[in-house]
DNA sequence: AAAAGCCCCTGGATGC
DNA sequence: TGCATCCAGGGGCTTT
């Protein structure tokens, strides 16, 4: 479900007013993805220090241990100091001081993960590939196309793969791909300097925007304070099969790459 | 090493 | 209205 923009717009929704609280207990639903990796009477009593994010995952900073947070397909996070008694698809609680942190996951496919640090194997299991952060100044260019140049897949999926750049959902990789003019099946090894210059820009642009404008293309994201980020940002090609590209009106098309859907125009998008 | 498929799971939309 | 089918924002794991 969530990409970069709903995740960060999701860590700026609770961060700060999570920082500083004190860890009174945590509630464990149906299991998510992974199991939580502690008894969770066990982080009572921890202070929560911040939450950073890195690509798609939240760091919940503890002053022991942190949490990696994932919303996978359908997850999405409320804080607030009066939650309702959790629903059908409420499987996590951090009950804190300063109000009540909860992941609603029909799917899932997300996940609540402790570690002590970064270092354990498992967080290096999840973060170790990660590839560079496409919002501030860690993306260089030069490394973005060195990382393109190795690789031979469509450059679609090598977007979305997130071993080059993170952060790149499904949508956002068609959107990324038709803002910079690149068919989505070109092998990434095969994109010129000129057109990887206008694609590294394309991704950071349309990532940053969608931030800016608090979340997203998506019909059912919403915030923290649970309220809709519905269609904030117009899609410019994602789910308009058939419906005229908005800059030469010819019927986008859609294809499947990897069982994922991929939209595109053939006149824009030439090679 | 890289690439391609396969799943995990639930709910909403569509079609008969 | 009821039921079957298809599809969905991710990504780790297994197999080529």
């Amino acid at each position: 479900m969530p990409e970069l923009p709903e995740v960060e717009v999701t860590r700026r929704g609770f961060a700060d007013r999570i920082a500083g609280a004190r860890i009174e207990s945590v509630r464990v639903g149906k299991p998510l993805r992974w199991a939580l990796a502690v008894e969770p009477g066990a982080l009572a009593g921890r202070g929560v220090l911040g939450v950073r994010r890195r690509g798609k995952y939240l760091l919940v900073d503890l002053d022991a241990g942190l949490l990696l947070m994932h919303l996978g397909m359908s997850g999405s996070l409320r804080f607030d100091t009066a939650l309702p008694a959790p629903g059908t698809h409420d499987h996590f609680d951090l009950v804190t001081s300063r109000g009540t942190l909860r992941l609603n996951d029909p799917r899932r496919f997300g996940a609540v993960v402790y570690v002590e640090d970064e270092a354990s194997p498992l967080a290096r299991k999840l973060l170790g590939g990660l590839g560079m952060e496409p919002l501030g100044d860690g993306f260089d260019f030069e490394a973005f196309h060195a990382g393109l140049r190795r690789r031979r897949a469509p450059i679609k999926q090598v977007l979305l793969a997130g071993d080059v750049v993170v952060g790149v959902g499904n949508i956002y990789a068609s959107e990324a791909l038709f803002l910079a003019g690149i068919r989505p099946t070109l092998s990434a090894a095969r994109i010129s300097r000129p057109r990887a210059l206008r694609l590294h820009a394309a991704v950071r642009d349309i990532l940053a925007r969608a931030v800016e404008r608090g979340g997203s293309t998506l019909r059912d994201f919403s915030n923290v304070d649970g309220q809709s980020g519905y269609f904030q940002l117009e899609a410019t090609v994602y789910g308009r099969k058939g419906e005229p590209c908005r800059v030469c009106a010819t019927p986008v098309r859609m294809m499947r790459q990897g069982q994922r859907a991929t939209y595109f125009c053939p006149v824009c998008q030439k090679h």
